[in-house]
DNA sequence: ATTTATAATAATATATGATATTATTATAAA
DNA sequence: TTTATAATAATATCATATATTATTATAAAT
């Protein structure tokens, strides 16, 4: 994949926080600055500019004095986040299905196919590679609200999308046919123009979800 | 006021936060890090680490190669943050009345009993210092929904309040009576456990503060 | 041997200097 | 007045330096 980040700062700061998110860097892992500057080619001052910013989004703790630790996962906390991206997710949606126009729709059945086929390869092929079926489902899940038209709340559902998502990363085994038919049922449900049933079948796509994931951790 | 910062770190991140909040930097402003270096008495490396930050958090603009600028403010983006704000902060509300205690009842009362003091205080006196009707708005409001017992919650709900009071102090003449009766019927409501009615003046409370800050803008 | 005190080491927080690159402004030519 | 060119300033990044604070290793004492 080729990069779309000119400055080092970005690209540098992508690398950092995926790896957080698909737990290369796992939960707790003291972030040393040395060995990172190693591991990333980057200065310690890029670092600690990089490491203050995902403190800021929560990714990483800074302790006084004893720098950077990859933030910590529970229970409790995840199940914080699934019940915000319930509520936010669930509220974009409607916003979105609201200003349902031919466009969105063409671009939500595009999104829905594609995951489609990754997901239906997920489920004859355990091995696949779970990182395209996370691109697609995000992708998916984005296209759904994109169409609420408020930046400030598609960087809120950004944020804790990509938290939830480590969890799913930390403790997945793949759903199957379940998450299957609760995609469809949500895009036919916004295709309709039935918030109220897109909204109650997201939730419940979430609450299977952590269900799911509470049984792994 | 003592500074409970013990980082140049964190001092200077609020101290900045803060100016920017209150105006002092205002909006689109160019955020030059030798200016930035003097007025805060600190060094390049450490700006950069905060003004990072704040672009994480969204009060500051990191431009590819061209530094950093203050966010800027428009109407549409006010009236996005004011219902972020109000979907938050009313589903926070309710979990905290849901888990109401003696305890809470008490720092609430307390919380009100501070903020009325001012209110009353800037009705009769309109140069008196907005800072401290500020300090205790944020804190009543803060109080009201602390006992959801989610930290992810109140941190989001703090990065929303922040940004809606920058607007606020933007545009700021106090709304007087309507603002200080909206609060009372609000503590009342909490109290009666009636979180249905609190979330209705709570929304109210907001919109009216929308309509207000439209105005003037 | 297990705890406690002390010294040695490593890591952090912060500041400063240096370089290459890119923006901005001032100046001169058309 | 526009356009081209040169001069200046600012940024992004890295490397170094220092004081402070943590951590670990070592020695002393119970």
């Amino acid at each position: 994949m080729i990069n779309n980040f000119n400055t080092v700062g970005l690209s540098t700061y992508q690398a950092i926080k995926t790896d957080i998110i698909f737990g290369v860097l796992p939960p707790l892992k003291k972030l040393k600055l040395i060995e990172l500057k190693d591991n990333y080619n980057t200065s310690i001052s890029m670092l600690r500019e990089i490491l203050s910013r995902l403190s800021g989004d929560g990714f990483v703790i800074a302790q006084e004095q004893k720098g950077f630790i990859v933030s910590p996962v529970s229970k409790t906390d995840l199940i914080e986040i699934a019940n915000l991206r319930i509520l936010i997710e669930s509220y974009a949606l409607k916003q979105s299905i609201e200003n349902s126009d031919i466009e969105w729709e063409g671009t939500l059945i595009a999104a829905h196919h594609n995951l489609n086929y990754h997901e239906n390869k997920m489920i004859n092929n355990k091995s696949y590679e779970r990182e395209n079926w996370k691109k697609y489902d995000s992708e998916f899940h984005k296209t759904l609200i994109i169409n609420c038209n408020s930046t400030n709340l598609m960087k809120l559902h950004q944020l804790i999308f990509d938290k939830y998502l480590r969890y799913q990363l930390l403790v997945l085994t793949f759903r199957g046919e379940g998450s299957i038919k609760e995609h469809k049922d949500i895009l036919d449900s916004a295709l309709n123009k039935d918030f109220i049933k897109a909204q109650k079948i997201l939730e419940e796509h979430i609450q299977n979800g952590i269900d799911h994931a509470m049984k792994n951790f």
